[in-house]
DNA sequence: TCCCTTCTACCCCTGTGGTGGTAGGGCGGA
DNA sequence: TCCGCCCTACCACCACAGGGGTAGAAGGGA
């Protein structure tokens, strides 16, 4: 069973490329084609295909905002998206959308037939250059993730403690409630924290526990 | 010519089902064998393969350190790391360290002679459990910076900046000297912000302003 | 045109924050 | 045993922060 093929670009001489592409490999079958993310939406409940292979830069409706309209309507379709540069945030957007790979126009024909193949079984598939992007972005993110815990010289559990507290804003006062000593206390363990990390007032103090990775961002209680 | 093949794993069945794998497959030369790290780096000195099938969990040396070494000595070694389970630690360790790929073992057969073939090339290679996972973190992470610019409800533009450097830790004498007005200006600012925000310590303001995205853990001037 | 917002700037007042020093009890290493 | 570190706690002092109000200049929109 052959599989079936939408092609979205509004490029004449890419959508053509692409569908004289599929047409000559064995087991796939361009059902049809569109060339604005609205008609994309309407072929795709008209020839319900298995898979799409979606530009994102069209006129009338984007390539993403289709995307989200066809997995809507339709989530068992593989939506391949496809873009001419490296644009990260369009990944991001994409995949979080469902779409099923992300590639680059500049694939090898052999290699987008092969990614075609890939989503119609359900796999998922990323071009090489924008796997190194996410890797990195994983690195980065990984090596402050890393830092954290490790770092912070010669504080003490107490201290440590302090830190963490004065990373979320709290006053004295409310460090005290919450560690049931004194604020007298949490005044000398703030005293000595400080001067331990050379620093001279509280917001530097959260600053210090947010880079430090004492506090990470998404996991504090706000409000006050 | 055929693609040199070294494969390292301290299980017996499965150093020996890889070589019988990669010995039926066309084009693919397996030209040894080691059960540990140690043996891996030696080998490669001796056999200079094109490529390493590397298992992370090993006695005398593990997978990762073997893989440092074995690039040091020789870079043009393209290593792909296998893996029992999905542990993303070793993901970022293993690329950073400069490794080709990262499958995991119970990929299928046909695939890890295709993953041999593609690093061969010199192409980069992620299982897409892994790529799924990397993905994931990106999409956090996107999202977090995302969340920047766009909330932060009724900020003027003034208010913003004033808000992202209270982010960095500063005074209002540092904040009146950075954006050159003066420092009553400055506390106009904050109060308005901190108004807006609901917030009563310019603690609370860095820990919003690290929340909110404007600031980024990693990018920040420390010390002062 | 007038109004609203924004950015600029100042005064007054209260309070928390930041720094100095002092000190006792507990605990572990030399 | 005694020394040193850690946690606890207090006092005194002053600067900066935070909240109140007021106000003029500039720019955009009704």
């Amino acid at each position: 069973m052959a599989v079936r093929v939408l092609v979205v670009d509004d490029q004449y001489l890419v959508r053509h490329a692409l569908m004289a592409l599929l047409n000559a490999a064995p087991g796939i079958d361009p059902v049809g084609e569109a060339s604005d993310g609205e008609q994309a939406v309407a072929l795709v409940a008209d020839l319900a295909p298995d898979v799409v292979l979606m530009d994102i830069k069209m006129p009338v409706m984007d390539g993403l905002s289709a995307t989200r309209r066809i997995l809507a309507m339709r989530p068992e379709t593989q939506v391949v998206v496809l873009t001419t540069f490296d644009i990260p945030e369009y990944v991001y957007t994409a995949l979080t959308d469902g779409a099923a790979g992300f590639i680059m126009k500049d694939t090898p024909p052999d290699r987008i037939i092969a990614a075609v193949r890939t989503v119609a079984i359900g796999e998922m598939l990323i071009s090489p250059a924008i796997t190194l992007r996410l890797v990195q972005t994983y690195a980065q993110r990984h090596r402050v993730e890393l830092q954290a815990n490790t770092r912070l010289p010669d504080l003490t559990p107490r201290e440590t403690e302090i830190l963490r507290l004065l990373g979320t804003g709290s006053t004295n006062e409310e460090i005290a409630n919450q560690l049931a000593i004194s604020e007298a206390t949490v005044k000398t363990h703030v005293k000595h924290t400080m001067r331990k990390l050379n620093l001279t007032t509280r917001a530097q103090a959260v600053v210090a526990a947010y880079e430090s990775g004492l506090v990470i961002p998404g996991s504090a209680a706000h409000g006050g």
